[in-house]
DNA sequence: CGTGTGATTGACGCCTGTCAACGTCTGTGG
DNA sequence: CCACAGACGTTGACAGGCGTCAATCACACG
């Protein structure tokens, strides 16, 4: 399942990585290549189970993960997909609890695992660092808390377009328009927090509604504004 | 509306606080009471609004505040309600983002407003205070993302019965065992993310199934299990 | 070409939200 | 001390959104 590999730009990449990086000072860096692994997981690969002890944080050097919760009868609720440049599993590491979500492999990945006296180490050493660390959970803390309003608040037709546009700026298009993230009906249903067949149904009301164009499970957005409108306030 | 008051006990109260102001040195500890403001508040005061510029960021030494986001049609979302140790407002100070929520007073209260300058320096010069804020701001998150699953995916019956544990064990109980926080069926119907008159409905069968009492709207738990198995799996 | 997973579609009905009417309590002003 | 306004609680009626179940289709893979 899992493969050592070298990551050429693992030095690069770690300082391009969201910006964290680039808070450390030279011995910093060298001693964190060295301290972390890099490897090559496969589409459906599990990196790290709820519950299980959080014995480091992972970065997305390239790929797409899958982070979410167990809920009730083992349906998923999708929490975020992370991709090039994202950390996760630092809140565990930081929190010194168990991972509260999952995370599996959305896309072939390459992830440098950080071991968490690393991570913390570098947290103690680097102020700058630890600054950076604390901007990105309270960032994240606001939008989680934005989507707790729109999970409770919002229909699902407005959640649903909500999310398109939302992956959409968050994983681009590609020369034909489509999103660059392929997901399943049920995984849609999965963030949204609904049932497949309401998505499905969904789908195809924006579609009959000149609003989308699908293509199996690609997705293309044909007209934004009405999106926009449904998403936000209606 | 607010009056200055003395508060003779800010010093120990700082210390006291969530174990955050513990990790400061003596002079850092002073300075921050020069520096900090406390103020009385009444219920229903706006202590601040969403969207405001974020100039700093609140303790709760007493009484209890409520935050909530607006949503669709100015339905409010309780993100959260703060009582004594509890730091409010810290998320968007450290983001520099303007406040994503609005809080208010909930029962009189005295608060002490750290300056965002203020706070920002402390977390500068302390690591400790620094490491404690991520570690505050990752347990929240944890919190937030728990119930995004919690309101995806649970009927209203499992999100109320969860809410009224919740608050008991926050809140504690009076010596009738009343929970120590008295709310408004629309104000629990706006944590749970659900209609005023779906709360009460609710509310009136978990009475007559015995499982809880009500005193107008002081509520008293009489069969826990019953309510974490709602809760919990149901 | 069988098997399996995912996508669709239709039927059905419960959960919830909405609307409306009415009861209850409290604070205010006369 | 009473009357009244206003906020909140309660109840019933009703409809629509959404979840569930089941059958069928589409497509990829061994």
């Amino acid at each position: 399942m899992k493969q050592k590999v070298n990551i050429p730009a693992c030095n690069d990449c770690v300082s391009d990585m969201s910006g964290l990086f680039r808070h450390l000072n030279n011995e910093q860096l060298t001693r964190l290549n060295f301290e972390k692994s890099c490897q090559f997981y496969h589409r459906g690969d599990h990196v790290f189970h709820e519950n299980n002890k959080a014995t480091g944080c992972y970065c997305v050097n390239s790929g797409i993960l899958k982070l979410y919760k167990t809920g009730i009868e083992g349906k998923e609720q999708i929490i975020l997909f992370a991709k090039r440049g994202d950390i996760i599993g630092y809140r565990s590491v930081i929190g010194a609890e168990p991972f509260c979500t999952t995370a599996r492999v959305h896309e072939d990945a390459t992830l440098c695992f950080i071991p968490s006296e690393v991570l913390l180490q570098l947290i103690q050493e680097s102020h700058a660092f630890s600054l950076a660390m604390l901007k990105l959970a309270c960032k994240e803390l606001g939008e989680a808390n934005s989507f707790i309003t729109d999970i409770a608040q919002k229909t699902v037709k407005e959640r649903l377009a909500e999310i398109i546009l939302y992956l959409r700026t968050s994983f681009g298009t590609d020369n034909e328009g489509f999103i660059k993230i392929v997901l399943t009906r049920e995984e849609m249903a999965n963030i949204v927090g609904t049932a497949t067949e309401s998505v499905i149904r969904q789908l195809s009301e924006f579609k009959s509604d000149g609003l989308i164009e699908l293509k199996g499970r690609k997705i293309k957005v044909l007209q934004i504004k009405p999106l926009e409108r449904y998403s936000n306030l209606a």
